[in-house]
DNA sequence: CGTTCGATGCACT
DNA sequence: GTGCATCGAACGT
């Protein structure tokens, strides 16, 4: 039962924090991949630089500009899909990355997707949907997804009552601007989280905490 | 271990 | 024309 969009019409972080344990659904075409929601980043408005509406509305960011629940993906890299999750009511620009699942349901339909991609043969279960770009190709999320209702029976997101563990924060990844805002969480010790873990290598300030950064 | 770098498409200036 | 919310192969230490 997909998650209701007052569950997304709320503060990004908060949004972010709970999303962390709930599950991602994607069916097509018969097949159905799901996967638990293990790391994510918020990217929060306009005044926000690392967020694609630091410069307004554009062709690209308007799904973000529109209803909570919806879908937000673009290409990056020329490489890869990323999915994004539309947050707060209309009218402000937020979402939420999703950076990486614990795998679930369809694995062997995920491995074939990974493997049809770039000939990642043999990937253990935990690197499937480890990464922005490797949890789209395995969960088959394309440009077509954009702006999709996840409110919907095809790409949703739902609580299955998965224990959720410690929550960190952390700088969000791979950007320059805004690089000093801590909207990066995660479920720390879970093995399908992407980049350094708290306290790992680098001690670049993953703070662990239930709370808000 | 560590760092660098090419692939590859398109939105935006 | 420039610059990416990435990935992983290839190289250096």
């Amino acid at each position: 039962m997909p998650l209701p969009r007052s569950f997304y019409a709320r503060s990004t972080l908060d949004v972010a924090r709970d999303l962390l344990g709930k599950v991602l659904v994607h069916r097509v075409r018969g097949a159905t991949t799901a996967g638990v929601i293990v790391e994510a980043e918020a990217y929060v408005g306009e005044t926000d630089p690392a967020c694609h509406a630091a410069t307004g509305p554009t062709g690209r960011n308007r799904p973000m500009y529109g209803e909570p629940g919806h879908a937000y993906v673009y290409l990056n890299y020329g490489v890869h899909f990323l999915f994004n999750i539309v947050t707060e009511p209309a009218g402000h620009p937020c979402a939420v990355l999703i950076r990486a699942l614990q795998p679930i349901d369809g694995l062997a339909t995920m491995r074939r997707r990974r493997a049809a991609a770039r000939g990642a043969r043999g990937l253990p279960d935990h690197e499937l949907c480890r990464g922005p770009g490797n949890l789209t190709r395995a969960m088959g999320i394309t440009i077509r997804d954009n702006r999709a209702d996840l409110c919907g029976d095809r790409l949703f997101l739902e609580d299955r009552g998965v224990p959720s563990g410690d929550v960190a924060w952390s700088p969000r990844i791979g950007i320059t601007a805004g690089a000093d805002r801590p909207w990066r969480c995660f479920l720390v010790g879970t093995p399908s989280v992407s980049g350094w873990h708290a306290g790992g290598r680098g001690g670049r300030g993953a703070q662990a905490s239930r709370n808000l950064p």
